[in-house]
Order: structure tokens, then sequence, then C-alpha cells
DNA sequence: ATTCCATGAGAAT
DNA sequence: TTCTCCTGGAATC
């Protein structure tokens, strides 16, 4: 699924482009056409994240309370955004530091590129122009010309929300619900700390992983893939964290110092910031140039371990291991990592 | 053309 | 642990 950072540029798309606005909700796929119906007509009110969960509230009508979305992507989800959509990331920067520094330089831009992933970014010409817009799983997004609005659903739409502007069509997703607050507020409480949910400070969010790490005796491979102890971490940013602290992912997170703890928290809010602000997973710093574009166009050349079995670790030469924890594939350097 | 596999995760065994 | 949900790009034949 996307990690976390996807999930967060999914919910920015929609603060952008549908918060504030009425919404016809469908299921042109017919799987959700109970829940759908719940939805439709009402304005959408809000647009947040926790974790690779996505929370869309509307509000309530005379007779009915309010409600919310929840959708979880899975491997396999994604939404297309197409209409009126401003697809670049830093437009849809929340934090306002972040945007204000960022939005004149950058206005205009997009992740561009069908297939596979880490394409090379591509300037759009105007943004008033109808456009498409994707954010899956797999984090690709692609920008390019649209025809009519709105367009045909393609393929199994299992929801589409349409505005007067913009129209956004999900298919394939793990969880697609409707939720009653009380049931939002069970969710967000058995999930962990999101350091860019908005809800929790960051040295609370800090401090919820370490206790939580520590008190584990799972190997801190698991413990940064379970959901309740962080979370929006995934395969991948499990391995490059691990690797990136050098810590041996089959280490107890009762073993590990707090310091340890702390940095890998630490290293989760500032790449998960990166991949926030970037739509990549970018968890080699300071690339430039020839690897620069290497990082961006092969997958092996843009991390330390991830998908990189067998082949010399970047940092010291052994060969980097895979092996299966708790049914995913674990990529680390034995060289590097104790 | 067909099969494989994935940046999940809950249920079933 | 294995199965299942369900999509699509990559790998393989």
């Amino acid at each position: 699924m996307p990690e976390g950072h996807s999930v967060h540029r999914i919910a920015r798309q929609f603060q952008a482009n549908f918060v504030g606005s009425t919404a016809a909700v469908s299921s042109p796929q017919g799987r959700f056409e109970v829940g759908a119906a719940e939805l439709d007509g009402r304005t959408i009110t809000s647009s947040e994240a926790i974790g690779k969960h996505l929370l869309l509230g509307f509000d309530g009508t005379a007779e009915a309370a309010d409600l919310v979305l929840h959708v979880h992507l899975g491997i396999y989800g994604a939404w297309d955004f197409a209409g009126d959509i401003s697809i670049d990331p830093t437009i849809l920067a929340s934090r306002a530091a972040v945007g204000a520094a960022r939005m004149g330089q950058t206005g205009m831009r997009g992740i561009g590129g069908a297939g596979t992933m880490g394409e090379n970014e591509e300037s759009i010409a105007s943004i008033g122009a109808p456009r498409l817009a994707r954010l899956r799983a797999g984090e690709q997004e692609t920008a390019g010309e649209a025809t009519a609005f709105p367009p045909d659903p393609v393929g199994q739409v299992r929801v589409r929300i349409l505005t007067d502007t913009a129209v956004a069509d999900l298919r394939g997703p793990t969880v697609c619900e409707v939720l009653e607050p009380g049931q939002v507020r069970a969710l967000a409480e058995r999930l962990g700390p999101d350091p860019e949910a908005p809800t929790e400070s960051r040295r609370h969010a800090e401090q919820r992983f370490v206790d939580r790490a520590s008190r584990s005796n799972q190997p801190i491979g698991q413990l940064l893939m379970d959901q309740s102890v962080v979370a929006g971490i995934g395969n991948v940013y499990r391995a490059e964290l691990l690797f990136r602290a050098r810590i041996d992912p089959h280490r107890p997170g009762s073993q590990l110092t707090t310091d340890e703890l702390r940095g890998l928290w630490r290293d989760w809010v500032k790449l998960l910031r990166i991949g926030v602000e970037t739509g990549q997973m970018l968890t080699i710093d300071g690339l430039r140039g020839a690897k620069r574009a290497a990082a961006l166009a092969n997958r092996a050349d843009r991390h330390w371990v991830y998908k990189r079995e067998g082949m010399p670790c970047r940092r010291c030469g052994t060969s980097i291991a895979l092996e299966t924890m708790q049914g995913r594939k674990l990529y680390w350097c034995p060289g590097c990592q104790l």
C-alpha cells in the first residue's frame, strides 16, 4: 500500500479541492451503494490522514449525524482525481511554513509519468486546465489532459465523489466504510502516533512510540510495521529506517536503548516529511546529479537495502540479506546492522 | 499471452 | 502461517 506519506498527500488533495463543497457520492461499481447513499448530497467538511487511514468528514443533516468516510487502500487501492485539481504537493501543503516558503517556486509542477515508480517530474502547462492526477498505493502520480468532465468511470470504481468542479474515484481499497464519530475515535485510539497527524504534539507522539516499543519483546523490525506502535510505516520505510539507524531488525524493542528508539522516531519524522513533500520515498539523503537521476529511475538505486537483496551494501559491501518476517519481505545488511 | 508480485492487514486455519 | 481481498505494472514464456 501506500505508506503514510501517500495517504497524507491524498488527504491534502481532498482538503484543497473538495472540503467545503457539496458532493454527489455514488458507487459506479455497485459494491458501496448503501454507504454512498448515506453520504450523497452532503458537504465535505474535513479531510485527515492518520497513518494509512484516510478520513473524510461529511456534515450532518436535520435527521442524521455527521458521518466519516473511512478508506484504507491496502496494496492495490488507488484514488484518481480529475477536473479542477491542484496537483502540486507544495500547494497541498497544510503546514504553513512549508507552504509559504515554497509555494511560488514550484507552483505548477506535478509528479509525472504513468507506469514505473520514480518517473521524473514533469512540467504542467497551465494549472487551470483540466487534468488528471493519480494518487495510488505505489505512489505513482500521473498528470495529463483530461477530456470531458466528469470523465466516465474507468474500471471498477468503488466510490465516486463528485463536486461541481472536481471528481475523485476510488478503486481497489481494502477498507471503504461509513463511520460515525464514535467509531472514528475508536479507530484513532487503536493507532499509534503519526508525526503528521495534527491531533497530538510531537513530543507526546515520540514518547508514546518509545514507551510502547521499549515495553515489547517483539523484534523492532516487526514493531515498526505494527500500526498500533507507530502509524504509517510500511515495508519500505521499515527496512530503510533500520538500515539508516544501523540496527539489526531482529533485536527486541525492549533491548534497544531509549536513544536508539528516539533516533528511529526522529528519522521517521524526517523521512515522512520528505515523502509528503516530494511524493517519493527518498531514503538516501543528499543525492545529486547522475546518482539522483538514477535513483529516480530505478528503485534499486533509490534505497539502501529495499529490493537490493544479493547486491553489495552501499556502505560496507556485504551482500544485502532478504528474509521473511511476519509474512513480509525484510531487507537488511548483516554487515552494518548490529 | 500469461504469470508473478507488490509500498497491507484482517480473518481463517 | 496461510488465505483472501483486488489492481496493474513487471517479468516471464
